[in-house]
DNA sequence: TTGAAAGCGCTAACAG
DNA sequence: CTGTTAGCGCTTTCAA
């Protein structure tokens, strides 16, 4: 348990004033070479490392940046979060991720950690449960700039920058029809997220306004048994699908599995094509088809407009990323 | 960009002195109800939220854990993190969570973030090129209690909890003398990590111990891509395997992958078995045998560990989570 | 029951 | 080139 060496102390040692040893630490131009050598040498020795919690309590600054999510789990979140990591080092900003565990009390105790901490902006995706965001929506004014990104809340005047749902759903009903697929089970996830109401909406006017509405049956499922239960009813009918959409990963695991379990032949018998972020679809042979959403690059948004708003010219946007569909064997 | 609320503008407004809001805000025994209500109500209104980093550097005590791992992204890591989180929750401390990327200077980076922190303890999972660990031995020193976890350094006297590799592989190897394999590939990672000559060199001894040294050939695999390589390669051969041992989830996708593409039959043709933490086997049909490395189990272990520490006995210890085997029907 | 005062470790304006 | 001083927001002893 030895106490930690602090400036003073190191002023004390070499009898000069804590400023000057606060300088030398710094480079600061005006101090001496043989001061700051000595100081720095010492400080060396002693293991010095300046207190963040006293920097940031005079310069008011943090230097850190939060990151809330339901999950870090997912594909999607950890490439997000590498691609912020990667832009905050550059900029000499450090990271504190927060998982709310699709829980909005526990969300809502991490927007007060962020709060306490002073912390110099928030990336956050919001749980499917969360309902009041009048919290976060005080964040821009207490000074913390806030982007929300992925889940993000509807018609609010906030900051945003999420992927192109709609987008992607058109790149995947549009080569569902390309592919001239007549019996598509299109199966979607929960549907009292509004990122499964947007999804089935662009799919049924996409396919409407194509003539295909006759050609495609919706069916939700909330967890990947679910999904593969589906399936199964569909393979039991005389009429089977040729087609399956899976609007997520989750949707996907729980298809394949019972693709596995019937032995179909894809995409011979069945074709298959998904929405994800791209690295379940590579599980499997054939690879799947996919449109992609892109957490690397929704992070890279994200954080040039993190740093615009930081700058000082905080006016609200939403950002759009658009989707590109990856070819795998699977349709 | 209004200005934060703090103690002092309290006082100001009621007229009061600052130490008398600082207690009134935490129900301190000698406040009146009067004064208390009243500062309650204002702070309440005012929206104030007490600054993080003052109360560390007055108090010393940052009530934060950081968590350092190469890489979020595994369920093992993420089921580590969120067993670890709930628990702090429950004391009242909270998490940081820093990645290195499996590069060891980043990995310094964040250990140096964590000094700078004052934060109250670390869990440390060390990247596979980690060679310097003088830098992290110093922490326990300076009153940053340590313990590593899963990738834990060789030889050092240490705070370490991690899986048990000889266990999971002798529970494996077992099941393939029982099953009567007799012609088993057995699959390892890149051979220069820590845990694939444990693992290695316990598959062999059991092996020979149990008389089935000439009843397998081990091969080694770096990415999911070689994987599916070495049994292409194993499957052209006259003489087939009739099981396979993956010794990682990154080995058994690559291997699962091409028992797709060959439309191998599982278990008739080939029998599969794995060590994993859980998540990648229940993908496949049938779902995957394997024995199980927790990282739930091993948060708690690694987090009653800490508070031992902290409490102030900190003598040096290892411990070992055993592994179970979980059955899928693979094999 | 309340207030005054000191100090955690650091920065920065000002003065020499 | 270096030192003095004030203060960031908070807790806590001591005194009233």
């Amino acid at each position: 348990m030895k106490p930690s060496v602090t400036l003073k102390k190191i002023s004390n040692m070499l009898n000069i004033s804590i400023s000057t040893v606060s300088r030398a630490l710094k480079n600061h131009p005006d101090i001496s070479e043989a001061t700051r050598n000595k100081v720095q040498e010492l400080a060396g020795m002693l293991d010095y490392v300046p207190n963040a919690h006293a920097i940031s309590l005079r310069t008011n600054n943090s230097k850190e940046f939060g990151i809330i999510v339901p999950s870090i789990s997912s594909y999607f979140y950890h490439s997000f979060i590498s691609s912020i990591e990667e832009e905050a080092r550059r900029f000499g900003y450090s990271l504190v991720i927060l998982q709310s565990g699709e829980d909005p009390k526990i969300e809502l105790e991490n927007v007060i950690k962020c709060k306490n901490a002073r912390l110099s902006g928030i990336f956050i995706s919001i749980t499917s449960e969360t309902e009041d965001i009048s919290e976060l929506l005080k964040l821009d004014q207490q000074n913390i700039p806030t982007i929300f990104f992925d889940k993000v809340p509807a018609y609010e005047a906030c900051n945003k920058v999420c992927t192109a749902d709609t987008g992607a759903t058109r790149l995947v009903a549009d080569l569902l029809i390309k592919k001239k697929k007549k019996k598509i089970l299109a199966m979607f996830g929960n549907q009292h997220l509004s990122i499964t109401q947007v999804r089935v909406q662009a799919f049924k006017e996409f396919m409407e306004q194509h003539n295909w509405g006759k050609k495609f049956e919706i069916v939700y499922a909330h967890s990947p048994a679910q999904a593969s239960e589906q399936l199964h009813l569909a393979f039991q009918k005389k009429n089977k699908p040729d087609a399956v959409f899976c609007m997520s990963d989750e949707i996907l695991t729980g298809v394949m599995k019972r693709v596995q379990m019937l032995k179909i032949q894809v995409p011979e018998e069945l074709g298959i094509i998904a929405i994800s972020d791209g690295s379940v679809p590579q599980l499997y042979y054939p690879e799947i088809t996919y449109a992609e959403t892109s957490g690397f690059k929704l992070g890279k948004l994200a954080f040039s407009r993190m740093m615009t708003c930081i700058a000082g010219t905080p006016f609200v946007q939403s950002i759009v990323d658009e989707s590109v569909l990856i070819f795998g064997g699977s349709i």
